[in-house]
RNA sequence: CGCGGGGUGGAGCAGUCCGGUAGCUCGUCGGGCUCAUAACCCGAAGGUCGGUGGUUCAAAUCCACCCCCCGCAACCA
């Protein structure tokens, strides 16, 4: 059997409220999965990560324990993804005991092999960052991410033998340069791979919250975190499951957080005598006009809002349409509604209009039988494999405009065709072609777009006639044109998506 | 000498790794159509690809130097 298509995003701290960032990796991470599940089993995991002391902070202020304000806060991710059309097949909370119990069984694994060890730690400790540092990486003596004051720390550590794979990973990176994508990411981590690597602190001595260590202290909270990937499958529990799904196919990452997972995570599963993952591509940022988005300059995008204001699957389509993948790009609510407005309800959603509404008034609104040979059965045989090559390739900018070449070349070919003259002349077998084509092309959108839309594509699924929904139809293959049953009975046309009003400006 | 990302028609972006007629979307202008969510279709204008120098038959693409913008507090994909 073909082993499982396993994706995975990153799980989500739960120091605070999600934002857009958290929707868009979840959301590419269901148009893989869903674009798999077509093809062969397909496991997609996401969840949160919950230990470690900026949670506890924000606990404590929030006048909670820990645990209470992860389980509070845990359903709002969820309905996040919820909102968002999206269907994970598990979520994982690092506070778990499937979690927990396979964390500790790592810890002690490695120390009996040695490669996780008791050394003595005298070094700069940054509290916020929850990391060690040289000395010469301090900025003027303060954390040189956080530019914070830090501590002088003299304390027995756990550490992990990290510098012993520094060969080994540069020696994977050599061999396997698609493994880390974009290539600017590849590069970076390279470079960070050349300077040489130190062996890593994994315990934290004056921090509870977390996952305990036998002897007092807890385990490093990226320690834990990297572990849930195995953790969630099984890994020293059920070997065939984990052997169906590990290494995984895909790990979705933002950029900042690549050297856990293309140093740090490879290293520790070498530890185990795991495989690394086949892939992990590290996507850019969402950015508010060209700026990181952040609290204090206010510029925090809450996904529901804009989930209430486009829809999910305009969202969704606008997440993976308006960015080359891997690259940071600009958001606005502006460039939401020239995407919703120009491709969605402009192209597509008055495409739909457009036929439905011709084939209702010519037709009585039933699909036609096919003409005996159509030039769209030729002219886009190859498209359902190249847009579905291309999902899988991580180009989904290119995937979506290949399928637009399909949306466009219905509108033009009623322009070209024009059926309006065709049943004035009463040119009837004329005019029943062109409907099928338009029947015919809308079917192969539904079911191309069903991955990044699923609603709406469901939607325009119903409205054409069709039973059931997209997932469920057998022919969902496209293996050629003409593939819709004549004889259907379509709905009246509907507005897929409605042309969205910009608030003007004041 | 900190690290990294980027500077391509009015706007936003591809293309740069593996040099060979500069591409896409939006906008603008002109035309067409009337089935449709004032939507759709066709055509046009508009760029010395940040600068300088170099390699080459040929450079947005390779090399060197320089200029400018943005991240590298916190939240954090």
């Amino acid at each position: 059997m073909e082993r499982t298509y396993y994706v995975t995003t990153p799980i989500y701290y739960i120091s605070g409220n999600p934002h857009i960032g958290h929707a868009y990796t979840t959301v590419v991470a269901d148009v893989l999965a869903r674009t798999s599940r077509r093809f062969r089993p397909t496991f997609f995991l996401t969840g949160t990560d919950e230990h470690g002391q900026k949670v506890a902070n924000a606990a404590a202020a929030a006048g909670k324990s820990p645990q209470e304000w992860c389980d509070e806060l845990v359903p709002r991710w969820k309905d996040l993804f919820a909102a968002y059309h999206v269907e994970y097949d598990d979520f994982i909370r690092t506070t778990e005991s499937r979690h927990v119990e396979k964390v500790v069984r790592v810890f002690e694994r490695l120390r009996e092999t040695g490669d996780v060890y008791l050394g003595k730690y005298e070094g700069w400790y940054c509290v916020a960052d929850e990391t060690f540092w040289l000395e010469s990486k301090l900025v003027d003596g303060r954390c040189p991410t956080c530019g914070r004051e830090v501590q002088w720390i003299s304390e027995d550590d756990w550490f992990f033998r990290l510098s012993a794979y520094n060969a080994r990973l540069i020696e994977h990176f050599e061999t396997n340069p698609q493994w880390v994508a974009p290539r600017s990411v590849y590069n970076e981590m390279m470079s960070i791979l050349r300077e040489g690597l130190d062996d890593l602190s994994i315990s934290r001595t004056n921090l509870e919250w977390g996952i305990p260590i036998e002897g007092g202290g807890v385990i490093y909270v990226w320690l834990d975190a990297l572990l849930n990937y195995i953790t969630a499958i099984g890994w020293s529990e059920n070997e065939e499951r984990f052997n169906s799904l590990w290494p995984a196919k895909t790990q979705l990452i933002g950029k900042e957080i690549a050297r856990f997972h293309t140093i740090i995570w490879p290293a520790l599963l070498w530890a185990l005598g795991e495989r690394a993952p086949e892939l992990v591509f590290a996507h850019g940022w969402i950015t508010v006009d060209g700026e990181k988005m952040s609290k204090s300059l206010g510029n925090v995008v809450d996904p529901f809002l804009l989930e209430q204001r486009f829809g999910a699957d305009a969202m969704r389509y606008f997440l993976l349409r308006e960015a080359h993948f891997g690259s940071d790009f600009s958001y606005s609510e502006e460039k939401i509604a020239q995407r919703c407005n120009s491709d969605l309800a402009n192209d597509l959603g008055n495409l739909l209009n457009r036929s439905l509404s011709m084939l209702a008034r010519y037709r009585n609104g039933v699909v036609p039988a096919p003409a005996a040979a159509s030039e769209f059965g030729a002219r886009f045989a190859a498209l359902p494999e190249a847009v579905r090559d291309l999902t899988f390739d991580l180009r989904f900018r290119e995937a979506l405009e290949a399928a637009w070449e399909l949306v466009t070349a219905l509108n033009r070919t009623i322009d070209d065709r024009k059926p309006w003259v065709l049943a004035k002349e009463q040119r009837t077998d004329e005019l029943e072609a062109i409907l099928y084509d338009l029947c015919e092309g809308l079917r192969w959108i539904a079911i191309l777009l069903y991955p990044v839309m699923p609603e709406r594509m469901n939607e325009m699924w119903r409205q054409l006639g069709n039973p059931g929904s997209i997932t469920e139809d057998p022919a969902v293959s496209l293996r050629s044109w003409g593939g819709f049953a004549a004889g259907a009975q379509t709905a009246p046309a509907t507005p897929l998506f409605p042309r969205v009003e910009l608030l003007a400006p004041t």
